[in-house]
Formats: structure tokens, C-alpha cells, sequence
DNA sequence: GACTCGATTTCCT
DNA sequence: GGAAATCGAGTCG
């Protein structure tokens, strides 16, 4: 399956099949292990109030970045699925260039290196010029999983509108999450 | 133009 | 548990 064809779908079944994928950017990375869904008519999204200039990326091609600042400090990784819609990577589990990402991160503990969207970016080098990037091009490489994993779901994070949409996914039993989930809502 | 507030992280008490 | 740090897009006037 192309990338293209694999992000041409809403943002929820993306994000879903996108852990346990091996995203890296300049040969540092890891397996993906959380990630949030974000819909055009989605009042927790960019979107929700159509194209501006910040969210642009979002309305452009399936399988391209959007990256945006957040908080005036940090920056957030989104992969483009369908117009308006895309998923925010929130944690990976790190296998890939763990000392490059010690010294971006002032920590060389596994857990605190890119648990956490603004974590994530920090340790990969992830900025705003990566913003609008297609996914299957340098610096990125994404790997997409040959296999099923164990997927928990529960409420996004860190949000004010639509808190109640489940739309956050994780691997089941990874040390590597933003925070826990809940045991509700977990499916195989 | 001015003001508000966030898809967060860290440090302090 | 709570607040600071930090800034530009979005909103309103």
C-alpha cells in the first residue's frame, strides 16, 4: 500500500493503524506507540474553522507533515490524512539514534526522551521548516507495521472542545505513553 | 492594532 | 498539585 492510499482515509482509522510504526526523521526515531485523531468537523481541531495560514498543511496532500507551534515553545508533529483531518503523534518508543536524542533532550533517561508530543519533536529535531513535507521523502522515514498490535483506546489529551471523542490510541502495555490510559475501551 | 489562549513541559512548594 | 515559560495565530474591535 502506497502512503498516499494509506493516509487518503479519516484521521481515526490512521491513527489506529499507525501504532507500531517505525517513524524516524535523520535516522532518529522509534516505534510509534500513541497517537491522536483529529476531524474537519471536530471542534478539538485546527480545522474545525477551516483553512487558515497556520493550518494550511492540514488541508493539502494525504501523507505530508503538519507541524505547528504550541504553547510559544513547542513543536507538534501531525501526519495529513484526508482534507482537514490529520493525527498528532504523541509518543514513540525509541530505538533509533538514542544518543543524538539524549543530548537534544538533556536526558539519557528511555522514558522522558519522547513521551509527550513536544518531547517527541525535541528529541527528532522536528521544527516548522518540516512543515508541508511529504512523509516518504528525506528527512523522514516512515515504516508502516507489518503487523497487528494491541490497541488501546481512550479521550484525547491536553484539549478543552470534544473532550469526550475516544480518538487517542496506544500499545497496549508500552512503558513509552504520554500518561496512562484508561482501562475502558480497549479492543485487540 | 491589542488581546487571549493553547493538541505542553518543567520546576517549585 | 500548581504555576511559569513564551509567542504567534486567531479573534475582535
Amino acid at each position: 500500500m502506497s502512503l498516499e492510499s494509506f493516509f487518503s482515509r479519516p484521521a481515526v482509522a490512521v491513527a489506529r493503524d499507525l501504532i507500531g510504526a517505525l517513524l524516524s526523521v535523520e535516522k532518529v526515531g522509534g516505534i510509534i506507540v500513541e497517537t491522536e485523531a483529529y476531524e474537519p468537523d471536530d471542534p478539538a481541531s485546527h480545522s474545525y474553522r477551516g483553512q487558515t495560514s497556520r493550518n494550511r498543511a492540514m488541508f493539502g496532500q494525504p501523507g505530508r507533515a503538519y507541524v505547528y507551534r504550541s504553547y510559544g515553545m513547542h513543536w507538534c508533529l501531525n501526519f495529513v490524512c484526508l482534507p482537514g483531518s490529520a493525527v498528532l503523534i504523541r509518543a514513540l518508543e525509541p530505538t533509533h539514534g538514542l544518543d543524538r536524542m539524549a543530548v537534544r533532550r538533556g536526558t539519557t533517561q528511555p522514558r522522558l526522551l519522547c513521551s509527550g508530543p513536544g518531547r517527541l519533536t525535541q528529541a527528532l529535531g522536528v521544527d516548522g521548516s518540516m512543515d508541508g513535507l511529504r512523509l516518504d521523502e528525506p528527512p523522514f522515514v516512515l515504516t508502516l507495521a507489518s503487523s497487528i498490535h494491541p490497541v488501546a483506546t481512550g479521550p484525547r489529551i491536553g484539549i478543552t472542545r470534544a473532550v469526550e471523542y475516544p480518538w487517542r490510541f496506544g500499545l497496549v502495555g508500552s512503558p513509552y505513553l504520554s500518561c496512562r490510559f484508561p482501562d475502558v475501551g480497549m479492543t485487540a
